[in-house]
RNA sequence: GCCGAUGUAGCUCAGCUGGCUAGAGCAGCUGAUUUGUAAUCAGCAGGUCGUGGGUUCGAGUCCCUCCAUCGGCUCCA
């Protein structure tokens, strides 16, 4: 007999080799009907491994994550099972589960797959699954593995196995189909009621740009076909929110071949809120000791040499600018950082007047790969909220900190709640991606470790993810469809201040090496209006929207008060729009609330003689009628509710 | 950059396997209407079908080039 412990902390003792399948059941027919994986003693288990010692379960269920990871982990099989059925000639790399739902690797041959065969594809899959085929493992030897995949001809799995150790290979069988496989199985086939592949692409062997490309088919799986169609229904909502869409719809931004892919044209009503997002971190940032500086749009190729940037990036980059004049070669800005070291470079410095902190929203320009480009997230001229600090070794760990808490407050005033910290570091196999001392990598790697703890940041901790000249701590956001984007990002750097030789003088009179703090808590102006449009899908906030008020008037003879109770309005510094067209109020009313303006004011015959407004409020209906100095301090309310929820 | 898909009016979309002057709704313009909380009516105008080439008696439709966009991969100072 062996003893089960549960997570409520209760021991059951049950016949050695019991199943964690035959252990729900123990509980309830129902519980056992739905386990799908199991946690013993902090290994996943499938629910038919025989539990031989005493220890802790953990059954999971579609209601857990590790449950959907062991149901998109075996669709993955069956998905590649279905494959080498409909093409016997495919190989077989990798396939496993992921956020939502599984992919597997297959290199085709010079066959490229087709969404009609995705369609033939899914109905095969579906007669496999629906056979219910138990997944069994079983282990096998180097020399059987490498002889199994030999025979297949797959020199993918060749090189896996290749690199396991002997002993440790398992192998997972359901019907006549056998992949290399580490476990973490539902208990058959016959769970996944429905699936659905959802696109093809490419995707290089192991990640390298190098290796061959292969052809990805990614699908999500489910238990009942109900939960495919709301998870595809799902995804449509999504689509409305995609920012690229709503700013097309809005007004907001535009793109025009002939000035260029990935080159955003900012429109009047984007324009408008970008100046908002600015001067709301301007403020926040002359109370945090900030200065504004200026610096122009293309430097001298020394002054990237210097940097390193040029190093790194000038073959792969906008190609430099040559003047008429013989010898002058310069460059499309970057970055900010390396004319803020000339800034800082322009006299010397006491330990006294440290930190120095400057601050541009700086446009930079970068050539990123046409493939690379994406809405307003990834574009080829951006600018970023800059800025740089130049501190002491004694401040670093309180600048660094003030910083993290601008963000906080940057992305707390703008709703982003669910937002993750990310301590981006090194790649220790790749050390020749980055310059600079590995003692002061190591320094500045603990010293944003320490403290993203102190403030307590739920963090992850991303090796290869550093920039070449520093580690960051980045504060990933994600879109619409779950994609992560990086907005917010501090990063140390040692090394910058050592290339332009930066100095200032300590209380030893000596000269001593400042440290610099890139920072950008939206990261760019662009990337952020895109993630802040997929979350509000549109309706911003009060304080942000372009337009705050619609004045619509029952017909053309209430113009004249209309006008007047704009000019009043405008004269309270709120932002509202005249619509006196010859149109019905019903059509107005339907018009403003597509554009989402927060507020309609309805003028007619009865405002006109009462010298008041009717408010409408977007996607709530009428709120009644009131004074023009009500409505005037009914919006200062809301705008100031929404920036005091931020001030503490 | 790589793999795959897409590109018809300002916007959203029809246009079957190649066949008469390429259609619709919304937006626009003109006129009528002067309107009370999500679309008033009528008329008009608007497209060398992303670009350049090819196949064909004939191309929006088939093939190739390039450009742009979308989904991924790689990259992201």
């Amino acid at each position: 007999m062996i003893e089960i412990c549960f997570p409520d902390k209760s021991v059951r003792t049950y016949p050695k080799g019991a199943t964690p399948y035959e252990i729900a059941q123990g509980i309830s027919e129902g519980l056992a009907r739905n386990v799908l994986s199991a946690q013993f003693n902090g290994n996943i288990v499938e629910a038919a491994t025989p539990l031989t010692e005493n220890g802790e379960i953990k059954l999971f269920t579609w209601n857990d994550d590790q449950g959907k990871t062991a149901f998109w982990h075996s669709s993955a099989h069956v998905l590649a099972q279905t494959i080498l059925e409909l093409y016997p000639q495919a190989k077989l790399t990798i396939g496993p589960a992921i956020e939502n739902g599984f992919y597997y690797d297959v290199d085709f041959g010079d066959h490229s797959i087709t969404e009609k065969e995705l369609k033939d594809i899914e109905k095969k899959f579906l007669d496999f699954a629906r056979q219910k085929f138990e997944f069994k493992m079983r282990s096998a030897s180097k020399q059987e593995a490498l002889e199994f995949y030999q025979k297949d001809k797959n020199p993918y799995k060749i090189e896996l196995i290749e690199n396991l150790e002997d002993g440790t290979i398992t192998f997972c069988d359901h019907a006549d189909f056998t992949d290399l496989c580490r476990g973490g199985h539902i208990p058959h086939t016959g769970f996944i009621k429905a699936v659905k592949l959802l696109n093809v692409a490419g995707a290089y062997w192991r990640g390298d740009e190098k290796n061959k490309q292969l052809t990805r088919i990614y699908g999500i799986s489910f238990p009942k076909q109900k939960e495919l169609t709301a998870h595809l229904e799902l995804l449509e909502e999504a689509k409305k929110r995609d920012h690229r869409k709503l700013g097309k719809e809005l007004e907001l931004f535009a793109f025009s071949q002939k000035v260029g892919q990935g080159l955003p044209l900012w429109l009047p009503k984007g324009a408008a809120l970008r100046e908002r997002l600015e001067s709301f971190l301007k403020a926040a940032q002359k109370k945090a000791g900030y200065e504004q500086v200026i610096s122009p749009h293309i430097g001298n190729k020394e002054l990237y040499m210097t940097s390193g940037h040029y190093e790194k990036y000038g073959e792969d980059s906008f190609q430099p600018i040559e003047t008429p004049a013989e010898g002058e070669t310069f460059l499309l800005k970057p970055m900010n950082c390396p004319h803020h070291c000339e800034i800082y470079n322009t006299r010397p410095w006491s330990y006294k007047e440290l930190p120095k902190r400057y601050a541009e929203f700086g446009t930079v320009y970068r050539y990123e790969q046409s493939g690379e480009l994406h809405g307003l997230t990834r574009v080829r001229g951006f600018t970023q909220d800059d800025a740089h600090i130049f501190c002491t070794p004694d401040q670093l760990d309180q600048e660094f900190k003030n910083v993290i808490d601008l963000v906080l407050y940057v992305f707390g005033s703008l709703g982003f709640d669910n937002f993750q910290a990310q301590v981006s570091i090194r790649d220790p196999k790749k050390p020749e991606k980055y310059i600079g001392d590995p003692k002061n990598w190591e320094k500045a790697e603990q010293a944003i470790i320490d403290a993203a703890q102190e403030k307590n940041l739920d963090f992850v901790i991303e090796e290869g993810e550093a920039a070449f000249y520093g580690p960051k701590l980045d504060f990933m956001v994600k879109d619409a469809l779950g994609r992560k984007w990086q907005l917010g990002t501090i990063q140390v750097d040692y090394n910058l201040p050592e290339r332009f030789e930066l100095s200032y003088k300590g209380s030893d009179n000596e000269l001593h090496r400042p440290i610099m703090i890139h920072r950008a808590p939206f990261g760019s102006l662009e990337r952020f209006v895109a993630i802040l449009l997929e979350h509000t899908g549109g309706n911003f906030p009060l304080w942000l929207s372009p337009n705050q008020v619609s004045l619509l008037c029952v017909s053309e003879k209430h113009e004249k008060y209309a006008q007047k109770v704009l000019n009043f309005l405008e004269n309270n510094e709120i932002r509202a729009s005249l619509d006196n067209r010859n149109e019905t109020i019903g059509k107005k009313i339907r018009e403003a609330e597509l554009s989402k303006v927060p507020f309609m004011l309805i003028l007619g015959e009865k405002e006109a003689e009462l010298e008041n407004v009717s408010v409408r409020k977007h996607r709530k209906g009428d709120v009644g009628a009131m004074s023009m100095e009500n409505f005037v301090e009914l919006i200062k309310q809301e705008v100031s509710e929404s920036i005091s929820k931020f001030e503490n």
